[in-house]
DNA sequence: TCTGGGGTCCTAGGACCC
DNA sequence: TCTGGGGTCCTAGGACCC
């Protein structure tokens, strides 16, 4: 049997803890640059607010109906999330933390009572956090994930426990709910009259192999309760990490430009260490503002192949500023730019190039200075100048909470 | 004025090898 | 009448997830 583990509307959860007045209030969080609606309370789902719905259409309703509004704060939610996975290691050996708000948990072998387990996780992550969860547990984790959508209506916690229950319950699962099937899939369904789970389990095995590959096997098989996708206990390193966001306000400079491209490389590159990676590929891509269609519109990427795999500050932004600029024209306004780094291995194998000029030596010892000095004053107090000051171009976060959890000077404060 | 960010897996097809 | 067989590696694109 497979647990899953899923913080109610996460985000919005994280900012009650800390704000216990919003409980019973509506309550949303928005996406970065304060875009779109990603997490809400129960009272905002219930007020008609969508997911991903963007906020500036909402902006009257929001204020008209009291909704309390915050800017994602991904350095609260983290630390919360590393929380909430710490109590739940407390219970079960072997878990798969599979996002930010989700965990998978291995409960073979358990020969206790299922529904007073899940009470337990629940009821200790709650006291322990102060985020409530839903448990749904089930033989695979595809019916883990369906008990969990029950759970959610029906008090946090939803049992799987034999096949005729699970015959029930398949046959009440719309196919659009099932984990695996998004958009074009449930199209392809519609269209050959497949609605629920259970009509999803009739599918003949030719068909299913020919139009959804080995993905749509394995989605039957886990429903009719085989167990085909297995738990993933060790985190693996990424094979590919990003760095790219929607500018504050568009722009047309190339200085601009070359701030965000120089920046995103160096989070790049941070991000690349912590895993102990190094990069092969090198990516940057700028577009215009898809949304306006009186502008005439540009996407545009270049990807290099690093001669020397890296992941210093120096060299992937020589790197990313080249590409950059083979890609740049002046008459466009660009709305967004990204940096990608792929083609990942380990920094203990790097495999040198024999025309390698630079010292890399040197680039590390004086890195390793920079680092040491912004971990102990602050991220990018110091920084090449290139990177600039992000005042122009920098994302909007207008309502954003403190970092309560990881920040001596944005602690709670509490008057008696 | 205003619409997010960061990943994974699978497959087909081309290039290349002996 | 007629031009081999059997592989691997890489990439782009399409699907999905949160």
């Amino acid at each position: 049997m497979f647990a899953l583990v899923d913080c109610n509307n996460f985000y919005v959860s994280c900012e009650r803890v800390f704000n216990p007045h919003l409980e019973g209030k509506p309550v949303v969080v928005l996406s970065n640059n304060d875009g779109c609606i990603i997490s809400r309370s129960d009272e905002a789902k219930r007020l008609g607010l969508k997911m991903a719905e963007p906020a500036f259409l909402k902006t009257r309703f929001l204020k008209e109906n009291h909704v309390y509004v915050f800017s994602s704060n991904y350095t609260l939610y983290g630390d919360m999330s590393a929380r909430v996975t710490e109590t739940l290691t407390q219970f079960v050996p072997e878990i798969e933390i599979y996002s930010i708000d989700e965990a998978f948990l291995n409960l073979s072998g358990f020969s206790g009572d299922l529904n007073t387990l899940a009470n337990n996780i629940k009821n200790t992550v709650r006291r322990n956090t102060g985020i409530p969860i839903s448990v749904g547990i089930g033989p695979t984790k595809t019916l883990a994930k369906i008990a969990n959508k029950a759970a959610k209506l029906s008090g946090g916690i939803f049992i799987i426990r034999n096949d005729q229950h699970r015959d029930s319950v398949i046959r009440n699962t719309p196919v659009n709910k099932i984990w695996g099937i998004g958009g074009q899939y449930f199209k392809l369904l519609e269209r050959n009259k497949i609605s629920t789970a259970y009509d999803f389990t009739l599918l003949d095995d030719n068909w299913l192999r020919a139009k959804m590959k080995v993905m749509g096997m394995r989605i039957k098989r886990e429903l009719l309760g085989e167990s085909c996708i297995l738990l993933e206990l060790t985190v693996p390193s990424k094979k590919a990490i990003a760095t790219t966001r929607a500018f504050g306000k568009k722009t047309s400079k190339i200085e601009l430009l070359e701030e965000a491209v120089s920046t995103y490389a160096v989070r790049c590159a941070e991000k690349l260490r912590m895993q102990h990676s190094v990069a092969n590929l090198l990516t940057v891509f700028i577009h215009t503002d898809p949304f306006n269609q009186n502008e005439v519109q540009i996407n545009k990427s270049k990807t290099i192949s690093l001669p020397v795999a890296s992941n210093e500050n120096i060299e992937l932004v020589k790197h990313a500023l080249y590409c950059l600029n083979q890609i740049y024209s002046s008459s466009y306004n660009y709305k967004k730019a990204g940096v990608i780094v792929d083609g990942l291995q380990s920094e203990k194998q790097v495999q040198a190039n024999l025309f390698d000029k630079s010292n890399r030596e040197k680039f590390r010892n004086l890195r390793n200075a920079v680092d040491k000095l912004n971990y102990e004053f602050g991220r990018d107090k110091i920084k090449l100048a290139v990177q600039g000051d992000g005042k122009k171009w920098k994302l909007r976060q207008e309502k954003l909470s403190q970092r309560y959890t990881t920040n001596w000077n944005e602690i709670i404060e509490v008057r008696i």
